[in-house]
DNA sequence: TGTACATCAGTGAACGCGCGTTCACTGATGTAC
DNA sequence: TGTACATCAGTGAACGCGCGTTCACTGATGTAC
């Protein structure tokens, strides 16, 4: 054999997957203390390594957040779209689906939503993050603009507008009642869940939307 | 004379206001670097005192930012409330100005907003930081009563779901197209003001508010 | 009005610490022949 | 299949730095008399 089993718990000299496991740590460590609340250093700690080995994997802290980032978008754009699920059975209950899935991302990933949404300022990184944003926010729109198709042609509003407002509505309530660092967090007498299916209920009532109400 | 003109542009040995002067310069450092963008030491410097001397006003950096989301907590409800200014002229209109004081305190006042709402966990301050978010928001609630009250009575929903559906609106709004620290931050084909606005007229309209065209 | 004294705001030097980053290095891996 | 060598991932020691916090201190202020 030419390699040890001792070496802090790896099983090689070399560490076979560092830059996943770097993320994992970084994920752990945000979730724990919130967005700046890990160091390059204390990542490569966590993952049993020297100070100097995240280096070969990401230029700097930065870059390792807007990493997380875009993944995080990917796959809260898969999830959003699972909750859509082309609009099955019928386009309101699948957007309204879909705004559950919305909230169940933030509930269940906050390291992710957190990265994605309260990180100070990459943005201008090589990482097309901003277009993983687009398309996850691509699915709304697609969502917004069957639910469109089914309104009574006059008056019918701008899909674009529909999916902002759902958009806006579904992150409003992430941040307010599902958030960590929010000092402003309620106690709500109903499931946030359940807050927004009726917000977005009453809103497409409004607009004549076969389906709702 | 007692004093001397020449201890770095201040008065006396004393400094006279340095809690204030503490507060204002944090402030200026989370609006240029985010909320994790200042450090104890930082706001010493900028106030031209000593590293110790703030430990003479806060106990430490969470105690700063503390009052910070308190203060800001205090001028958003001002500011709500004189958006709503009673319900004058009537109350739909007084609502949607309601919504437009809450993007514009987050436009004016981004250091005051990230503070109260992306800031890790202070919460357990012995100031009564919740109490203050509170408040600001029993001035929406108060709104959406007298909104409700004017709603046909058949049917007519909770006022404090009405007030979270609209807090919810305008946080998302302002969290998505205000924010700084926001990786999905989108160009916006109309004014955030509009779009919550027109948000906020079809919910209401849905609920046979008259005044909501 | 003047004086003595208690209070207290800010000093400045010091400390230990962990961070980010670099460096020449070494051990493992993969590939050409 | 075996061997030599290039590549590269991770090492570990080192650096300078700024931070948070403490300390005994000192200069200014306010107040009692």
């Amino acid at each position: 054999m030419s390699w040890s089993r001792d070496r802090g718990g790896r099983d090689s000299y070399h560490h076979g997957n560092l830059r996943e496991a770097l993320i994992e740590m970084a994920l752990a460590l945000i979730a724990e203390k919130g967005p700046a609340g890990f160091t390059f250093a204390e990542v490569a700690r966590g993952a049993g390594v020297s100070p100097a080995a995240p280096y070969r994997h990401f230029r700097d802290r930065a870059a390792l957040l807007g990493e997380i980032a875009r993944r995080g978008f990917e796959r809260f754009e898969a999830e959003l779209a699972r909750g859509w699920a082309d609009g099955r059975p019928e386009p309101v209950a699948a957007l309204i689906a879909c705004g559950r899935a919305y909230l169940r991302f933030a509930r269940a990933e906050p390291a992710y939503y957190v990265t994605m949404f309260e990180t100070g300022l990459p943005l201008e990184t090589e990482t097309d993050l901003p277009r993983a944003g687009e398309r996850a926010f691509a699915v709304l729109r697609r969502a917004a603009e069957a639910v469109c198709a089914r309104m009574p042609p006059a008056g019918r509003p701008p899909a674009l507008m529909v999916a902002l407002h759902v958009w806006s509505m579904s992150h409003g309530i992430a941040s307010l009642f599902l958030g960590a660092g929010n000092a402003a967090r309620r106690l709500l007498p109903m499931e946030p869940e359940d807050l927004l299916e009726a917000g977005v209920l009453i809103y497409l009532g409004a607009l004549g939307v076969p389906g709702a109400r």
